[in-house]
DNA sequence: ACAGCTCTAGAACGAGCGCTCTATTTAGTG
DNA sequence: CACTAAATAGAGCGCTCGTTCTAGAGCTGT
């Protein structure tokens, strides 16, 4: 990786718009053409890129999506030694960059999942891949902190399922609150299985 | 309240529908001749019954399906007089509810909410106001088992935050184990405040 | 020079959107 | 019965949707 990196491509481009555009609207309420005007790009060469159409680029944008928040995870995990305060740390970033955002840069795949639930569509299955990914980024660390591979697995799953619901609920209410009261009560949480 | 309950009206079925259909496919995804069809009224009756057009039908449906939610949440939680254990009940509740649905049928309020984030709409306040209530009622159970006015305001955000992320965690997944763990965790949470 | 790619450009298509509008039917009141 | 308001019915408006299609621009190898 070179220190200037070069200018992203056109579809790097296509990918990263729709990524945060389907964060913030959704599957269903973001269009193709507003997907071309944001990145700069034409119609064709969203097809071009993207012959599968609307649905596939918004896959690719998920994949892009779970593994920017995958990175943020791991980064906030590592910072901290002990697993309690590097989840309650993590809920703090999470809380700050929402603030920033105006409220509107969440989870980048819940919404998406939300919509197309009732559907076999690709996107589903890129949704369940990311939170399965994210677990395993808890669960990896819990490990690490000597929990049994049970309890990490469920803990794990419930670390993840309980920063998402905060994070919508701090979205919906416009505060930090929300985040901040579920980092400390994870913590609390993961303080109860010190051996 | 009769036991032969009066036929549904034009009015509550256009209600009921949408509510379903937004809670399946979010707000942008459900169109108004959609729900006429469904409800089994016509274009002219929606329109008659909610002037405001699209908008209105969707606040009016969000209130429905918050209270009928909440009516779920404070029966469940009246069941069992240990709090830790009424909330793993009312995960266990949510669970086979949505099993029994085909995963579809899960938080009435998210999906729309997501979808309107960036908006000033009316849908949002709805929505926040749902979730407000839903905590209020979680809060007021935990206060009249002894927990502080504090304590139980924060666990109560962190338990609808926990519950509202593991019933999106369990429709991607489609599996009852993310509620399930939830529960689990909640109630191992909420026992950490017993005097 | 020129052929053969990849990529850009955007007009055009049928379908469906939210909503408006005019009729018509139904229900309630004197 | 007549009169009125409520409710039903759906055609049609302007618009945007996802997608397709043809045409040209930019580059490389011979």
């Amino acid at each position: 990786m070179s220190l200037y990196s070069a200018p992203p491509s056109t579809r790097e481009r296509i990918v990263v718009v729709t990524a945060r555009l389907i964060q913030r609207q959704g599957y269903v309420g973001t269009s193709i053409k507003q997907i071309a005007k944001e990145a700069q790009a034409t119609l064709g060469s969203v097809y071009h890129f993207f012959p599968g159409g609307k649905e596939t680029v918004a896959v690719a944008a998920i994949e892009h999506g779970a593994k920017e928040f995958g990175s943020l995870l791991t980064d906030a995990l590592h910072r901290e030694d002990d697993p309690a305060a590097a989840i309650e740390a993590c809920a703090a970033d999470l809380a700050v960059g929402l603030r920033e955002s105006g409220w509107t840069d969440g989870c980048p795949i819940t919404a998406a999942a939300l919509e197309t639930l009732g559907t076999d569509s690709e996107i589903q299955r890129a949704c369940a891949e990311a939170l399965r990914a994210w677990e395993d980024i808890v669960a990896k660390k819990l490990r690490a902190s000597g929990y049994t591979a049970e309890d990490a697995a469920e803990v794990a799953t419930t670390v993840i399922s309980t920063l998402e619901g905060a994070e919508v609920t701090a979205q919906v209410s416009r505060s930090e609150e929300p985040l901040r009261a579920a980092g400390r009560q994870l913590a609390r949480l993961l303080r109860t299985y010190r051996a």
